[in-house]
DNA sequence: CTCCTTACGCTACGACCCGTAGCGTAACTG
DNA sequence: CAGTTACGCTACGGGTCGTAGCGTAAGGAG
C-alpha cells in the first residue's frame, strides 16, 4: 500500500498480514480521537489493534510515520464537484477541507506531524507524497474547468502554470488551516464566500463589498 | 511580564528571580535550536538555565506553556515599514514573516504548540493572546496606510472592517506558513511578489501575468 | 533584629513510555 | 520436507515526567 515492497518479487516466508495493517491504521485513528497526538503511544495502538508492539515497529519507524499513514487516506476523500462556476467550486472545496480539519483525528495530527517534519527530511517527503501533493489535483482540476468555462485565460507556459497552481494551493490550504487551527474560528459558508471573493477578485473588491 | 501576578499586591516573602525568568526563556530557545520541539525536555532547559527543574514547574505548567512564552517575544519584532505602496508593504512583511519562520526555534515550535492547542483550550488562548492577535496590528496598520494613500476605500462599518482584517490576516499568515512549513519551499522575493499580486488583484490578474 | 512568608536548589521517587533482544510458534514457498 | 519470514510474548535498560520533602535564601512586617 505504501512504499514498502513495491510489488515485491514474491519473497518466500510468511507474508505480512493485511488485516493487521488495516487494524493498526484504524486503531491509530481511534487513538488520535481519544487521546490526541501527544498522548498517543505505540503500546496503546498495539493493544487497540490486537497486535504485538513489535509488529508495529516492524512496519513503521515510529509514531510519526504511523500517524501520517493513518490520516493520509482521509485526505483522499476530498472532491471538487462541478457547480458551474469557479467561485462555487472554490467555496465547496474550502468547506470540504474545513470539515476534514474539524475531525479530531486530522485536527490533532496534521499540525503535529508537520511540526515534526521540520527536523526530519524523510518525514517531510512522506507527508508531501502521501498528503500534500496529492491534493494539488484539486487546484489543477479547478483551473481546467474554469478555463473551459472561459473564467480563466489559458496559460501556455507550463512552468508558470505549475508555479501559479502551487501558489493557489498554498493560499487556499494555508488560509483554511490558519483560520481553523490557529485563529480557531469557524470556517462557515460566510467565511468561505468572503475568502473566495478575495481570492478571485483581490483585495480591492473584497474591501468594497457591501453585504 | 505575563498573566502571572498582574501588578501583584506586593505579596510578602522572597520574590521570584527575574534573572531566572530570562535565563529560562533563553535556555528554552537554545534548546529548541539544538534539540527541536520533540526532544526538548524540562530537565535539559533547567540545566541550561542553571536552575532547578522544580523552579520551572513553579512558573509554567509544562513544556507547552514554556515554549509559547519563549517564542512569543520573537514575533513582536515584526514591523511594517512604509514603502510607499500597499504592494510593497505586503511584500516586505511577507518576507519578514518568512525570515522569522526560517529560524529553527520558531520553525519547530510554532506548529507544535498549535497542534497541542487543538486539545487544550487554555493553551489556545495563550497562543492567541501572546502571538497571533498581537500581529493583527500589522494588517490594521497596512490598511490604514493604504486608505490614506487612496489605494483602498474607507470602510464605515466597524464590524465588516474587523471581519475583513481577520480574513486578510488568515490569508497572509496561512499562505506563508503553508508555503514555508508544509510545502517546505522557499518564500523568496519572487514568491512574495506573486502572492501579493494575487492578494491585491485576484486570481484573474495573477493568472494572466506575463513575467 | 526577629518572625513570617515565599522562592530556590537539591535529592529521590514511582510511573510511564521508549525501542529492542530473545525465543518459540505460525504461515507460506520451493 | 527444509528454508524463510512474520507474529506474539516477555523482559529489559534507558529516559522523561511531575512531585514530595527538606534545608536554605531573600524579601516584608512588627
Amino acid at each position: 500500500m505504501l512504499s514498502r515492497s513495491p510489488t515485491g518479487p514474491a519473497r518466500s516466508g510468511r507474508p505480512r498480514s493485511a488485516e493487521a495493517d488495516a487494524a493498526i491504521l484504524e486503531a491509530t485513528r481511534a487513538s488520535l480521537v481519544d487521546l490526541g497526538w501527544s498522548k498517543l503511544t505505540m503500546g496503546d495502538v498495539a493493544t487497540r489493534a490486537g497486535v504485538a508492539k513489535t509488529t508495529l515497529y516492524r512496519r513503521w519507524a515510529g509514531k510519526n510515520e504511523l500517524v501520517v499513514d493513518a490520516v493520509a487516506v482521509l485526505f483522499d476523500e476530498l472532491e471538487l464537484p462541478d457547480l458551474g462556476s469557479l467561485a462555487a467550486d472554490v467555496e465547496a472545496v474550502v468547506l470540504q477541507f474545513a470539515a476534514l480539519l474539524e475531525r479530531p483525528e486530522t485536527k490533532t495530527a496534521l499540525m503535529a506531524v508537520v511540526a515534526e517534519s521540520t527536523r526530519d527530511e524523510a518525514l517531510r517527503d512522506r507527508i508531501r507524497d502521501s498528503i500534500v501533493n496529492r491534493q494539488k489535483r484539486l487546484v489543477l482540476q479547478g483551473r481546467e474547468r474554469a478555463q473551459e468555462r472561459g473564467e480563466l485565460p489559458a496559460e501556455p507556459d507550463e512552468v508558470v502554470a505549475a508555479r501559479t497552481a502551487d501558489l493557489i494551493f498554498d493560499v487556499i490550504a494555508g488560509a483554511v488551516v490558519h483560520r481553523a487551527l490557529v485563529s480557531a474560528e469557524p470556517v462557515d459558508a460566510d467565511w468561505a464566500q468572503r475568502f473566495t471573493l478575495l481570492l478571485l477578485s483581490g483585495l480591492g473588491a473584497a474591501a468594497s463589498q457591501a453585504d
